[in-house]
DNA sequence: TTTTGAGTTGTTCGA
DNA sequence: GTCGAACAACTCAAA
Protein backbone atom coordinates (compact mmCIF):
# COMPACT_ATOMS: atom_id res chain seq x y z
CA UNK A 1 0.00 0.00 0.00
CA UNK A 2 1.34 3.00 -0.73
CA UNK A 3 1.03 6.51 1.57
CA UNK A 4 0.59 9.56 -0.15
CA UNK A 5 2.83 13.07 2.38
CA UNK A 6 1.87 16.18 0.35
CA UNK A 7 4.85 18.85 0.86
CA UNK A 8 3.61 22.12 1.09
CA UNK A 9 5.29 24.64 3.53
CA UNK A 10 7.25 22.13 4.99
CA UNK A 11 10.31 21.28 2.86
CA UNK A 12 11.79 19.31 5.12
CA UNK A 13 12.59 16.10 6.36
CA UNK A 14 13.62 16.31 10.29
CA UNK A 15 10.52 16.93 12.32
CA UNK A 16 7.99 16.66 10.13
CA UNK A 17 4.96 14.98 11.68
CA UNK A 18 2.80 13.71 8.30
CA UNK A 19 5.71 12.43 6.62
CA UNK A 20 6.89 10.33 9.41
CA UNK A 21 3.13 8.99 9.86
CA UNK A 22 2.87 8.16 6.09
CA UNK A 23 6.28 6.47 6.16
CA UNK A 24 4.58 4.47 9.22
CA UNK A 25 1.38 3.82 7.06
CA UNK A 26 3.18 2.20 3.78
CA UNK A 27 5.45 2.68 1.21
CA UNK A 28 6.27 6.51 0.91
CA UNK A 29 5.13 8.76 -2.14
CA UNK A 30 6.42 12.42 -1.00
CA UNK A 31 5.07 14.97 -3.59
CA UNK A 32 5.23 18.41 -4.66
CA UNK A 33 1.90 20.17 -5.97
CA UNK A 34 2.40 24.24 -7.34
CA UNK A 35 -1.20 25.06 -6.88
CA UNK A 36 -1.72 28.24 -8.50
CA UNK A 37 -5.10 27.44 -10.79
CA UNK A 38 -7.40 28.40 -8.06
CA UNK A 39 -5.87 31.39 -6.94
CA UNK A 40 -4.34 33.09 -9.14
CA UNK A 41 -4.56 36.55 -7.28
CA UNK A 42 -2.53 34.65 -4.67
CA UNK A 43 0.68 33.34 -7.17
CA UNK A 44 3.98 33.33 -5.32
CA UNK A 45 5.99 36.06 -6.03
CA UNK A 46 9.26 35.70 -7.57
CA UNK A 47 11.71 35.96 -5.16
CA UNK A 48 9.60 33.09 -3.04
CA UNK A 49 9.19 31.07 -6.74
CA UNK A 50 13.35 31.46 -6.61
CA UNK A 51 13.34 30.19 -2.89
CA UNK A 52 11.13 27.27 -3.52
CA UNK A 53 12.89 26.03 -6.80
CA UNK A 54 16.36 25.81 -4.74
CA UNK A 55 14.31 23.77 -1.74
CA UNK A 56 12.61 21.73 -3.68
CA UNK A 57 15.86 20.75 -5.45
CA UNK A 58 17.76 20.07 -1.95
CA UNK A 59 14.06 18.46 -0.72
CA UNK A 60 14.17 15.99 -3.62
CA UNK A 61 18.20 15.11 -2.62
CA UNK A 62 17.34 14.58 1.05
CA UNK A 63 14.50 12.20 -0.87
CA UNK A 64 17.01 10.27 -2.85
CA UNK A 65 15.49 11.67 -5.81
CA UNK A 66 11.47 10.61 -4.73
CA UNK A 67 9.80 14.22 -4.86
CA UNK A 68 7.57 14.12 -7.26
CA UNK A 69 6.19 17.42 -8.27
CA UNK A 70 3.09 18.44 -9.90
CA UNK A 71 1.38 21.60 -11.26
CA UNK A 72 -2.18 22.34 -11.40
CA UNK A 73 -5.22 22.13 -9.57
CA UNK A 74 -3.86 19.93 -6.15
CA UNK A 75 -7.73 18.66 -5.98
CA UNK A 76 -7.56 17.11 -9.52
CA UNK A 77 -3.75 15.84 -9.21
CA UNK A 78 -4.55 13.99 -5.76
CA UNK A 79 -7.79 12.41 -6.93
CA UNK A 80 -6.21 11.01 -10.12
CA UNK A 81 -3.38 9.58 -8.19
CA UNK A 82 -5.81 7.75 -5.71
CA UNK A 83 -8.00 6.65 -8.33
CA UNK A 84 -5.48 5.34 -10.56
CA UNK A 85 -2.71 3.54 -7.90
CA UNK A 86 -2.85 1.59 -4.96
CA UNK A 87 -3.45 4.94 -2.02
CA UNK A 88 -3.95 4.27 1.69
CA UNK A 89 -3.12 7.11 3.28
CA UNK A 90 -2.70 11.34 1.84
CA UNK A 91 -1.92 13.50 4.72
CA UNK A 92 0.02 16.73 4.81
CA UNK A 93 0.95 19.51 7.73
CA UNK A 94 -1.26 21.88 7.63
CA UNK A 95 -1.59 25.60 6.02
CA UNK A 96 -4.10 28.38 7.17
CA UNK A 97 -4.59 30.61 4.45
CA UNK A 98 -8.59 30.96 3.67
CA UNK A 99 -8.79 29.44 0.09
CA UNK A 100 -6.00 26.69 1.16
CA UNK A 101 -8.38 25.38 4.13
CA UNK A 102 -11.37 25.08 2.12
CA UNK A 103 -9.70 23.53 -0.95
CA UNK A 104 -8.25 20.91 1.75
CA UNK A 105 -10.97 20.29 3.45
CA UNK A 106 -12.57 19.46 -0.22
CA UNK A 107 -10.04 17.25 -0.83
CA UNK A 108 -9.91 15.36 2.92
CA UNK A 109 -13.94 14.46 2.41
CA UNK A 110 -13.13 13.50 -0.94
CA UNK A 111 -10.89 11.19 0.39
CA UNK A 112 -12.86 9.99 2.83
CA UNK A 113 -15.61 8.91 0.38
CA UNK A 114 -13.02 6.87 -1.53
CA UNK A 115 -12.61 5.40 1.87
CA UNK A 116 -8.79 6.78 1.75
CA UNK A 117 -7.57 7.72 5.00
CA UNK A 118 -6.81 11.52 5.29
CA UNK A 119 -4.94 13.10 8.24
CA UNK A 120 -3.85 16.61 8.62
CA UNK A 121 -0.97 17.37 11.10
CA UNK A 122 0.45 20.66 12.95
CA UNK A 123 3.91 21.26 11.06
CA UNK A 124 4.31 25.09 11.11
CA UNK A 125 3.12 26.19 14.32
CA UNK A 126 4.11 26.02 17.92
CA UNK A 127 0.72 26.18 18.51
CA UNK A 128 -2.63 25.95 16.81
CA UNK A 129 -4.64 29.18 16.23
CA UNK A 130 -7.86 27.89 17.63
CA UNK A 131 -6.00 26.21 21.35
CA UNK A 132 -4.73 30.42 22.01
CA UNK A 133 -7.43 31.96 22.83
CA UNK A 134 -9.30 34.27 25.45
CA UNK A 135 -11.43 33.09 28.46
CA UNK A 136 -14.29 33.20 26.83
CA UNK A 137 -13.22 31.68 23.86
CA UNK A 138 -12.71 34.74 21.68
CA UNK A 139 -9.37 35.51 19.58
CA UNK A 140 -6.90 37.86 21.08
CA UNK A 141 -6.40 41.31 19.49
CA UNK A 142 -3.63 42.22 21.61
CA UNK A 143 -0.36 40.80 21.37
CA UNK A 144 1.17 41.29 25.02
CA UNK A 145 -1.75 39.04 26.77
CA UNK A 146 -1.35 36.76 23.43
CA UNK A 147 1.85 35.48 23.99
CA UNK A 148 1.77 35.94 27.80
CA UNK A 149 -1.36 34.89 28.60
CA UNK A 150 -2.09 32.79 26.38
CA UNK A 151 0.71 31.11 24.49
CA UNK A 152 3.29 31.10 27.58
CA UNK A 153 0.44 29.31 29.47
CA UNK A 154 -0.41 26.97 26.76
CA UNK A 155 1.29 23.22 26.66
CA UNK A 156 5.12 23.92 25.82
CA UNK A 157 5.64 22.46 22.16
CA UNK A 158 6.42 19.41 21.76
CA UNK A 159 10.18 18.19 21.38
CA UNK A 160 11.11 17.96 17.25
CA UNK A 161 10.78 14.90 15.82
CA UNK A 162 14.01 12.97 14.16
CA UNK A 163 14.58 12.61 10.33
CA UNK A 164 13.40 9.29 9.07
CA UNK A 165 16.24 6.93 7.87
CA UNK A 166 15.78 3.79 5.40
CA UNK A 167 12.39 5.13 4.08
CA UNK A 168 10.35 2.35 1.47
CA UNK A 169 9.32 4.29 -1.48
CA UNK A 170 6.43 3.68 -3.44
CA UNK A 171 7.67 3.30 -7.40
CA UNK A 172 5.93 3.35 -10.61
CA UNK A 173 4.91 5.84 -12.70
CA UNK A 174 2.85 8.58 -10.73
CA UNK A 175 2.52 10.99 -13.69
CA UNK A 176 4.47 13.82 -12.57
CA UNK A 177 6.78 16.60 -14.06
CA UNK A 178 10.49 15.14 -15.22
CA UNK A 179 12.18 17.59 -12.31
CA UNK A 180 11.87 20.00 -10.45
CA UNK A 181 12.69 22.52 -13.44
CA UNK A 182 9.72 21.81 -14.98
CA UNK A 183 7.72 23.86 -12.61
CA UNK A 184 9.21 27.36 -14.45
CA UNK A 185 10.23 28.51 -11.03
CA UNK A 186 13.27 30.29 -12.43
CA UNK A 187 13.69 33.71 -13.53
CA UNK A 188 14.18 33.78 -16.76
CA UNK A 189 16.36 36.52 -16.65
CA UNK A 190 19.85 36.16 -14.75
CA UNK A 191 18.84 38.52 -11.53
CA UNK A 192 19.07 35.82 -9.15
CA UNK A 193 23.28 35.13 -8.67
CA UNK A 194 23.83 38.11 -5.75
CA UNK A 195 20.46 37.22 -4.26
CA UNK A 196 21.80 33.02 -3.62
CA UNK A 197 25.09 34.51 -2.28
CA UNK A 198 24.54 34.65 0.76
CA UNK A 199 22.15 31.82 1.56
CA UNK A 200 22.46 28.33 1.35
CA UNK A 201 18.81 26.73 0.76
CA UNK A 202 18.84 23.36 2.46
CA UNK A 203 17.96 22.06 5.75
CA UNK A 204 21.10 22.14 7.26
CA UNK A 205 21.44 26.17 5.69
CA UNK A 206 18.71 26.79 8.07
CA UNK A 207 20.55 24.80 11.27
CA UNK A 208 23.38 26.62 10.28
CA UNK A 209 21.77 30.24 10.36
CA UNK A 210 20.00 28.93 13.79
CA UNK A 211 23.95 27.86 15.30
CA UNK A 212 25.80 31.28 13.76
CA UNK A 213 22.37 33.19 15.75
CA UNK A 214 22.68 31.59 18.75
CA UNK A 215 26.09 32.10 18.93
CA UNK A 216 26.97 35.95 17.39
CA UNK A 217 23.47 37.24 17.29
CA UNK A 218 21.40 36.19 20.22
CA UNK A 219 23.82 37.89 23.31
CA UNK A 220 22.81 41.36 22.03
CA UNK A 221 19.50 40.88 20.23
CA UNK A 222 17.02 43.13 22.19
CA UNK A 223 19.33 45.66 20.70
CA UNK A 224 21.16 44.64 18.39
CA UNK A 225 18.15 43.34 15.78
CA UNK A 226 17.81 47.08 15.51
CA UNK A 227 21.07 47.63 13.37
CA UNK A 228 20.65 46.77 9.66
CA UNK A 229 23.94 47.51 8.96
CA UNK A 230 24.85 44.27 11.57
CA UNK A 231 23.94 40.87 10.69
CA UNK A 232 22.64 40.47 14.42
CA UNK A 233 18.58 39.17 13.59
CA UNK A 234 18.78 35.34 12.76
CA UNK A 235 17.77 35.65 9.51
CA UNK A 236 15.79 32.50 9.43
CA UNK A 237 12.69 33.89 7.87
CA UNK A 238 12.77 32.46 4.60
CA UNK A 239 13.78 28.79 6.08
CA UNK A 240 10.56 29.06 8.54
CA UNK A 241 8.11 30.63 5.89
CA UNK A 242 9.08 27.38 3.74
CA UNK A 243 9.60 25.33 6.60
CA UNK A 244 13.30 23.86 6.34
CA UNK A 245 13.67 24.10 9.69
CA UNK A 246 10.30 23.75 12.18
CA UNK A 247 8.94 26.31 14.89
CA UNK A 248 9.31 23.94 17.09
CA UNK A 249 13.55 23.00 16.35
CA UNK A 250 13.84 27.10 16.78
CA UNK A 251 11.97 27.69 20.11
CA UNK A 252 13.68 24.63 21.94
CA UNK A 253 17.12 25.98 20.59
CA UNK A 254 16.05 29.10 21.78
CA UNK A 255 14.89 27.84 25.26
CA UNK A 256 18.87 26.53 25.20
CA UNK A 257 20.05 29.78 24.93
CA UNK A 258 19.62 30.80 28.20
CA UNK A 259 16.72 32.62 30.34
CA UNK A 260 17.62 36.61 29.70
CA UNK A 261 16.04 40.08 27.95
CA UNK A 262 17.63 38.49 24.74
CA UNK A 263 16.42 35.33 24.16
CA UNK A 264 12.60 36.58 25.80
CA UNK A 265 12.69 39.08 23.06
CA UNK A 266 13.85 36.43 20.43
CA UNK A 267 10.95 33.98 21.51
CA UNK A 268 8.19 36.98 21.46
CA UNK A 269 8.99 37.52 18.04
CA UNK A 270 8.41 34.11 17.17
CA UNK A 271 5.12 34.93 19.32
CA UNK A 272 4.43 37.43 16.65
CA UNK A 273 4.98 34.67 14.00
CA UNK A 274 2.43 33.23 15.88
CA UNK A 275 -0.05 35.98 15.69
CA UNK A 276 0.25 37.01 12.56
CA UNK A 277 -1.04 33.32 11.54
CA UNK A 278 -4.02 33.63 14.91
CA UNK A 279 -5.10 36.73 12.96
CA UNK A 280 -5.40 35.32 9.68
CA UNK A 281 -7.18 32.09 10.90
CA UNK A 282 -9.72 34.79 12.45
CA UNK A 283 -9.59 37.53 9.79
CA UNK A 284 -9.48 35.16 6.47
CA UNK A 285 -9.69 38.15 3.96
CA UNK A 286 -6.64 40.05 6.06
CA UNK A 287 -4.77 40.07 3.15
CA UNK A 288 -7.21 42.82 1.42
CA UNK A 289 -9.12 44.28 4.43
CA UNK A 290 -8.99 46.29 7.45
CA UNK A 291 -8.87 44.63 10.38
CA UNK A 292 -10.20 48.24 12.02
CA UNK A 293 -13.07 49.06 9.84
CA UNK A 294 -12.56 52.56 10.58
CA UNK A 295 -9.68 52.84 8.31
CA UNK A 296 -12.54 51.69 5.31
CA UNK A 297 -12.60 55.93 5.69
CA UNK A 298 -9.19 56.46 4.71
CA UNK A 299 -8.46 59.34 2.66
CA UNK A 300 -5.68 57.27 0.73
CA UNK A 301 -4.23 59.00 -2.15
CA UNK A 302 -2.91 57.34 -5.36
CA UNK A 303 0.03 58.31 -7.54
CA UNK A 304 2.04 55.99 -9.26
CA UNK A 305 4.97 58.00 -9.95
CA UNK A 306 5.77 57.95 -6.26
CA UNK A 307 4.45 54.28 -5.73
CA UNK A 308 6.91 53.48 -8.45
CA UNK A 309 9.93 55.92 -6.87
CA UNK A 310 9.75 53.78 -3.85
CA UNK A 311 9.92 50.50 -5.83
CA UNK A 312 12.97 51.39 -7.34
CA UNK A 313 14.91 53.07 -4.05
CA UNK A 314 14.41 56.42 -5.60
CA UNK A 315 13.07 58.64 -2.84
CA UNK A 316 15.41 60.91 -2.41
CA UNK A 317 15.36 59.59 1.58
CA UNK A 318 19.04 57.68 1.89
CA UNK A 319 17.93 54.99 4.68
CA UNK A 320 14.55 54.90 2.09
CA UNK A 321 16.06 53.89 -0.36
CA UNK A 322 19.01 51.61 1.16
CA UNK A 323 16.33 49.90 1.99
CA UNK A 324 14.53 49.25 -0.84
CA UNK A 325 17.60 48.45 -2.97
CA UNK A 326 18.92 45.92 -0.31
CA UNK A 327 14.85 44.64 -0.84
CA UNK A 328 15.51 44.44 -4.58
CA UNK A 329 19.21 43.03 -4.97
CA UNK A 330 18.79 40.48 -2.10
CA UNK A 331 15.21 39.21 -2.04
CA UNK A 332 15.63 40.78 2.04
CA UNK A 333 15.29 43.51 4.04
CA UNK A 334 16.62 44.22 7.72
CA UNK A 335 12.84 44.29 9.97
CA UNK A 336 13.96 48.18 11.51
CA UNK A 337 14.34 49.17 7.54
CA UNK A 338 11.03 47.35 6.74
CA UNK A 339 9.30 49.72 9.16
CA UNK A 340 10.79 52.37 8.36
CA UNK A 341 10.01 51.96 4.79
CA UNK A 342 6.36 51.05 5.26
CA UNK A 343 5.45 53.66 7.37
CA UNK A 344 6.99 56.34 4.53
CA UNK A 345 4.85 54.52 2.23
CA UNK A 346 1.63 54.86 4.04
CA UNK A 347 1.73 57.38 5.82
CA UNK A 348 4.47 60.36 4.41
CA UNK A 349 2.97 59.39 0.82
CA UNK A 350 -0.16 58.19 1.86
CA UNK A 351 -0.61 55.16 -0.87
CA UNK A 352 -2.36 51.97 0.35
CA UNK A 353 -0.66 49.57 2.45
CA UNK A 354 -2.30 47.20 -0.67
CA UNK A 355 0.62 48.58 -2.63
CA UNK A 356 3.71 47.78 -0.23
CA UNK A 357 1.89 44.28 1.19
CA UNK A 358 2.04 43.35 -2.74
CA UNK A 359 5.24 44.50 -3.03
CA UNK A 360 6.86 42.67 -0.47
CA UNK A 361 5.48 39.42 -1.73
CA UNK A 362 6.85 39.69 -4.86
CA UNK A 363 10.30 40.50 -3.62
CA UNK A 364 10.76 39.06 -0.47
CA UNK A 365 12.86 35.89 -0.06
CA UNK A 366 10.52 35.31 3.57
CA UNK A 367 6.62 36.30 2.10
CA UNK A 368 4.87 34.98 4.14
CA UNK A 369 0.79 35.60 3.69
CA UNK A 370 0.04 35.74 7.39
CA UNK A 371 3.00 38.35 8.02
CA UNK A 372 3.01 40.08 5.59
CA UNK A 373 -0.71 41.37 5.38
CA UNK A 374 -0.77 41.47 9.67
CA UNK A 375 2.56 43.57 9.18
CA UNK A 376 1.25 45.84 6.86
CA UNK A 377 -1.88 46.56 8.62
CA UNK A 378 0.41 47.16 11.39
CA UNK A 379 2.29 49.85 10.05
CA UNK A 380 -0.71 51.58 8.45
CA UNK A 381 -2.49 51.30 11.58
CA UNK A 382 -5.73 49.63 10.82
CA UNK A 383 -4.46 46.38 12.01
CA UNK A 384 -4.76 44.74 15.45
CA UNK A 385 -2.54 46.19 17.93
CA UNK A 386 -1.44 48.60 15.73
CA UNK A 387 0.63 51.53 16.34
CA UNK A 388 -1.10 55.20 17.61
CA UNK A 389 -1.34 56.88 14.35
CA UNK A 390 1.26 60.03 15.53
CA UNK A 391 3.55 57.26 15.47
CA UNK A 392 5.21 58.31 12.28
CA UNK A 393 9.06 57.52 11.43
CA UNK A 394 10.88 60.25 10.57
CA UNK A 395 13.56 58.75 8.11
CA UNK A 396 16.36 61.35 9.24
CA UNK A 397 15.90 60.60 12.87
CA UNK A 398 15.53 56.85 12.35
CA UNK A 399 19.02 56.74 10.24
CA UNK A 400 20.99 58.18 12.55
CA UNK A 401 19.51 56.36 15.16
CA UNK A 402 19.85 53.00 13.65
CA UNK A 403 22.14 53.30 11.45
CA UNK A 404 24.80 55.70 13.32
CA UNK A 405 27.97 55.20 11.09
CA UNK A 406 25.70 55.27 7.83
CA UNK A 407 27.35 51.65 7.19
CA UNK A 408 23.84 50.18 5.53
CA UNK A 409 23.22 53.33 3.93
CA UNK A 410 26.47 53.92 2.27
CA UNK A 411 26.35 50.31 1.38
CA UNK A 412 23.16 50.63 -0.92
CA UNK A 413 23.72 54.07 -1.81
CA UNK A 414 26.80 54.28 -2.86
CA UNK A 415 26.43 57.30 -4.36
CA UNK A 416 26.38 59.18 -1.12
CA UNK A 417 29.13 57.18 0.22
CA UNK A 418 31.50 60.35 0.31
CA UNK A 419 29.12 62.26 1.75
CA UNK A 420 29.94 62.94 6.14
CA UNK A 421 27.44 61.35 8.52
CA UNK A 422 25.57 64.52 9.42
CA UNK A 423 24.25 65.09 6.09
CA UNK A 424 23.91 61.66 5.04
CA UNK A 425 20.50 60.92 6.03
CA UNK A 426 19.37 64.55 4.73
CA UNK A 427 21.93 65.21 1.81
CA UNK A 428 19.14 68.36 0.63
CA UNK A 429 20.75 69.89 3.77
CA UNK A 430 24.59 70.21 2.95
CA UNK A 431 26.47 73.04 1.98
CA UNK A 432 26.49 72.92 -2.06
CA UNK A 433 30.74 72.67 -1.45
CA UNK A 434 30.09 69.86 0.24
CA UNK A 435 27.81 67.91 -2.27
CA UNK A 436 29.97 68.59 -4.97
CA UNK A 437 33.21 67.45 -2.67
CA UNK A 438 31.03 64.52 -2.36
CA UNK A 439 30.53 63.99 -6.13
CA UNK A 440 26.95 64.20 -5.40
CA UNK A 441 24.54 66.28 -7.88
CA UNK A 442 20.97 66.55 -6.36
CA UNK A 443 18.36 65.51 -8.82
CA UNK A 444 20.98 64.23 -11.61
CA UNK A 445 22.88 61.35 -9.73
CA UNK A 446 20.24 61.18 -6.92
CA UNK A 447 17.09 62.52 -6.11
CA UNK A 448 15.89 65.05 -4.56
CA UNK A 449 13.62 64.60 -1.82
CA UNK A 450 10.46 63.37 -3.42
CA UNK A 451 8.02 64.79 -0.44
CA UNK A 452 8.54 67.56 2.07
CA UNK A 453 8.90 65.80 5.48
CA UNK A 454 7.19 68.41 7.68
CA UNK A 455 4.33 69.02 5.31
CA UNK A 456 3.45 65.22 4.67
CA UNK A 457 3.24 64.20 8.39
CA UNK A 458 1.35 66.85 8.93
CA UNK A 459 -1.14 65.90 6.00
CA UNK A 460 -1.13 61.53 7.50
CA UNK A 461 -2.12 63.53 10.50
CA UNK A 462 -4.87 65.23 8.97
CA UNK A 463 -6.01 62.52 7.02
CA UNK A 464 -6.19 60.43 10.11
CA UNK A 465 -8.01 63.11 12.13
CA UNK A 466 -10.65 62.84 9.12
CA UNK A 467 -11.75 59.52 9.52
CA UNK A 468 -12.77 59.88 12.94
CA UNK A 469 -16.40 59.05 14.01
CA UNK A 470 -17.46 62.03 15.97
C1' DT B 1 -21.81 44.22 34.11
C1' DT B 2 -18.57 47.43 35.43
C1' DT B 3 -14.19 48.87 36.28
C1' DT B 4 -9.44 49.34 35.78
C1' DG B 5 -5.01 49.19 33.84
C1' DA B 6 -2.61 48.71 29.81
C1' DG B 7 -1.29 48.75 24.96
C1' DT B 8 6.17 46.31 19.89
C1' DT B 9 9.34 49.18 17.53
C1' DG B 10 8.02 57.47 17.66
C1' DT B 11 8.43 62.51 17.18
C1' DT B 12 8.31 67.10 18.56
C1' DC B 13 8.48 70.80 21.54
C1' DG B 14 9.80 73.43 25.26
C1' DA B 15 12.12 73.84 29.61
C1' DG C 1 22.37 68.12 24.73
C1' DT C 2 18.95 66.11 27.64
C1' DC C 3 14.58 65.17 29.56
C1' DG C 4 9.62 64.77 30.20
C1' DA C 5 5.28 65.64 28.48
C1' DA C 6 2.01 65.84 24.88
C1' DC C 7 0.21 63.73 21.06
C1' DA C 8 -5.94 61.68 21.31
C1' DA C 9 -8.74 58.83 22.28
C1' DC C 10 -10.03 53.99 22.12
C1' DT C 11 -10.22 49.23 22.64
C1' DC C 12 -8.93 45.27 24.84
C1' DA C 13 -8.35 41.81 28.62
C1' DA C 14 -9.27 40.35 32.88
C1' DA C 15 -10.79 40.84 37.47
Amino acid sequence: MIAIHWFRQDLRIADNPSLLSAIESGHLLPIFILDEVNNPENARGGASKLWLHHSLNALNKALDGNLRVYSGDAKAIIMQLCDEHNISKVCWNRCYEGWRRERDGIIKAQLKARSIEAESFNGSLLWEPWTIVKGDGTPYKVFTPFFKNGCLNAPEPSQPLSAPTNIQYASGDFGSLNSVNDLNLQPTIDWDKVMLEHWQIDEQGALDRLKRFAEEGVSNYKEGRNLPAHEWTSKLSPYMHWGLISPRTVWHSANMMGDDENVYTFKSELGWREFSYSLLYFNPDMQWANINKKFDAFPWEKDTTLIDAWQRGQTGYPIIDAGMRELWQTGYMHNRVRMIVGSFLVKNLLQHWHHGEKWFWDTLFDADFASNSASWQWVAGCGADAAPYFRIFNPVTQGEKFDPDGEYTRRWVPELAELPKKYLYQPWEAPPMMLQAAGVKLGENYPQPIVDLKASRERALAAFKSMRTD
